[in-house]
RNA sequence: CGGGGUGUAGAUCAGGGGUAGAUCGCAAGUUUUGGGAACUUGAUGUCGCAGGUUCGAAUCCUGUCACCCCGACCA
């Protein structure tokens, strides 16, 4: 490809709009360009990179047994009815009408598709496992579409869904979607971690987020670098934190006026912050009021609250008046004596402690000395692993501390088991001779967040720092001077080589100066550059640029195109 | 949907009742030519949209729309 030939309009500035590099560089580079809110056009070269993710995940997919296909965008209401979805979903679904006033919805996912087309296609266990796979737009109104490509309402997603006999089969595309996604980022030559995720709603099975680490990411997670262990923080599960034996105090009651936090509490009883005790209330959907106490240092995860607590589907902050009702005033709340009303969660660290410090259930007043199984009735409350992990916590599979650090999720992994296959009536004829519903897994990636994510990964001050597989461009080549005639004769010869070699190459051919052409070169972020110049006519060896290092090599003219070859695969 | 902010040239922004502005970009020309060149000339705007006030509105008022940022979702 000639850059003459390519539209690729570079900015020296990015839209006032763009918060992330990765924003501001896709629109500077000319990769994308905003068509309304959280609506894009790819320009020619975020598309070259949009297919190389694609290719890439093609390859992936395929090798793995999948079977690539195409459904339809635009979905008849009836599927989602049947599903239940229709009603469940919400506000984030695009819906629309035809000219007869049937109902439709623009795909946000294919569950209900894929299912209704193949209890139709397929009959039979000989016919499994079976793995369909699409690459397409995906449609979701978001509230808050934000970040270019990081949350748009339309997006490039790949889907698989995978149908199995029995939840051993089911286990096994999982693992092979596993490994696939593994295979596919590292192949993007991307940094990131398979995420234990919750999989909420849909429960049962297993689920990984594949996420891409970077700052600027909007899940926070926790991983291990001795271990594989990696989970979202609200995941993360903690071990005990078993505290020494103290010689046990009785418990007593003291005054400590206007002291509502821990921190005022900490310092007015001057006792460590992890001597004390900390209260958060909430109230589920039928007004139970919930209180979490956690040690004051740490800090209550409302999932793992609310999965300890029997038939609570949500959690809010509790009202004063709840509070009262069950005998206590907010900001000094004890496990020890509140009303049988209250469902107490305690964690499990809080069961280690002795002489403690915790509410007392009144107005300016604490327990000190507070010895939980002495002071508390342990079979009246729940104890659980109810806290929120943080950097330095021991991991739960080998001990070593935790790391945190935000990520960008690309992918997920699930599996889904007959939530489907029941709902739409979804059914196979087994070998015994029954008729059996789909045992199903769900497996996405969304391509122009993976797009977005490498530049949030690898970027520097002067642009974006392509990994070779995906950049639009392997290789660029510059003649400095594209008017002097035998320099670009020279440059078209070193191009239409790299080209023979099966190098993806761009010739500049642009009649630019030199230095608005390097300048793009780092913007777009080429892997490699080759520069053409006086000096190369004159027989010198040949200048080529490694965008990541910054670092000029030089090759004999004669070896180029090999020594340039061996180079990428480095890249 | 709450709270905050912004809409003026292709981009980034200034201006603030009386002829529509700057820089970059775009077009033409001369010189330049290894890190976003200099000079000359030129084209480009319903001042987001609709009403209102006024002799006169981009500017003031009302409404409206769009976009952005902060909170619940997700690839």
């Amino acid at each position: 490809m000639r850059a003459t030939q390519l539209y690729m309009p570079t900015l020296r500035e990015s839209p006032a709009e763009a918060e992330l590099v990765s924003h501001k560089l896709m629109y500077r580079a000319g990769l994308i360009r905003k068509a309304a809110g959280g609506l894009y056009s790819y320009l020619p070269l975020g598309w070259r990179t949009m297919k190389k993710i694609m290719q890439i995940i093609r390859e992936e997919m395929d090798a793995k047994g999948g079977q690539e296909l195409m459904m339809p965008i635009v979905q008849p209401a009836e599927m989602w009815k049947e599903s239940g979805r229709w009603a469940v979903y919400g506000d984030e679904m695009m819906r629309l009408k035809d000219r007869h006033g049937r109902e439709f919805a623009l795909g946000p996912t294919h569950e209900e598709m894929i299912t209704t087309l193949i209890r139709d296609e397929v009959r039979s266990y000989k016919q499994l496992p079976f793995m369909p796979y699409q690459i397409q737009n995906k449609y979701r109104d978001e509230i808050r579409p934000r970040f270019g490509l990081m949350r748009s309402r339309e997006f490039v997603m790949k889907d698989l869904y995978s149908f199995d006999r029995d939840v051993a089969g089911m286990n096994v595309s999982y693992d092979k979607m596993y490994d696939a996604y593994s295979r596919i980022f590292t192949r993007c030559g991307l940094k990131f971690r398979a995420v234990e995720a919750d999989n909420g709603a849909i429960g049962g099975g297993h689920s990984h987020e594949f996420t891409v680490l970077a700052p600027s990411g909007e899940s926070s997670i926790a991983y291990c670098e001795a271990c594989n262990f990696a989970a979202s923080d609200e995941k993360a599960e903690l071990k005990l934190i078993h505290t020494e034996a103290e010689e046990l105090r009785p418990l007593e009651k003291v005054s400590t006026p206007d002291c509502h936090t821990i921190e005022a509490v900490k310092n007015f009883l001057n006792v460590p912050i992890e001597k004390t005790i900390k209260a958060v209330a909430f109230m589920d959907d039928d007004e139970r009021l919930i209180v979490a106490f956690v040690r004051g240092d740490h800090d209550v995860n409302e999932i793992k609250v609310l999965n300890a607590v029997d038939g609570a589907n949500h959690l809010y902050m509790a009202s004063e008046q709840l509070i009262e009702a069950a005998n206590s005033h907010a900001g000094f709340m004890s496990p020890i004596g509140l009303k049988d009303t209250a469902i107490v969660v305690v964690d499990q660290s809080v069961m280690q402690m002795s002489n403690a410090v915790a509410g007392a259930n009144e107005v300016d007043a604490h327990f000190i000395n507070v010895t939980p199984r002495r002071d508390f009735d342990a079979r009246k409350i729940v104890v659980a692993d109810i806290r929120m992990v943080r950097e330095g916590d021991p991991c739960p599979h080998c001990g070593k501390p935790l790391k945190m650090t935000r990520g960008i999720e690309v992918g997920q992994v699930f599996t889904l088991g007959k939530k489907y296959s029941e709902a739409l009536h979804a059914t196979f004829l087994d070998e015994d001779g029954k008729e059996k519903f789909f045992e199903m897994g769900c497996y996405g990636i969304g391509v122009g967040r993976t797009m977005a994510a490498a530049i949030e990964q690898f970027n520097d001050a002067d642009g974006i720092i392509w990994p070779r597989a995906i950049a639009p461009f392997e290789v660029v080549v510059v003649p400095v001077n594209a008017k002097d005639d035998a320099q670009l004769a020279c440059a078209e010869k070193i191009y239409d080589e790299l080209k023979a070699a099966g190098v993806d190459v761009l010739l500049d051919d642009r009649r630019e100066r030199a230095g608005v052409k390097f300048k793009d070169c780092d913007l777009i972020g080429y892997p490699l550059r080759v520069t053409v110049s006086p000096k190369t006519l004159a027989g010198e060896p040949v200048e080529v640029k490694v965008r990541r290092s910054g670092e000029f090599v030089h090759f004999d003219r004669s070896e180029l195109v090999t020594k340039i070859s061996a180079l990428l695969k480095t890249l």
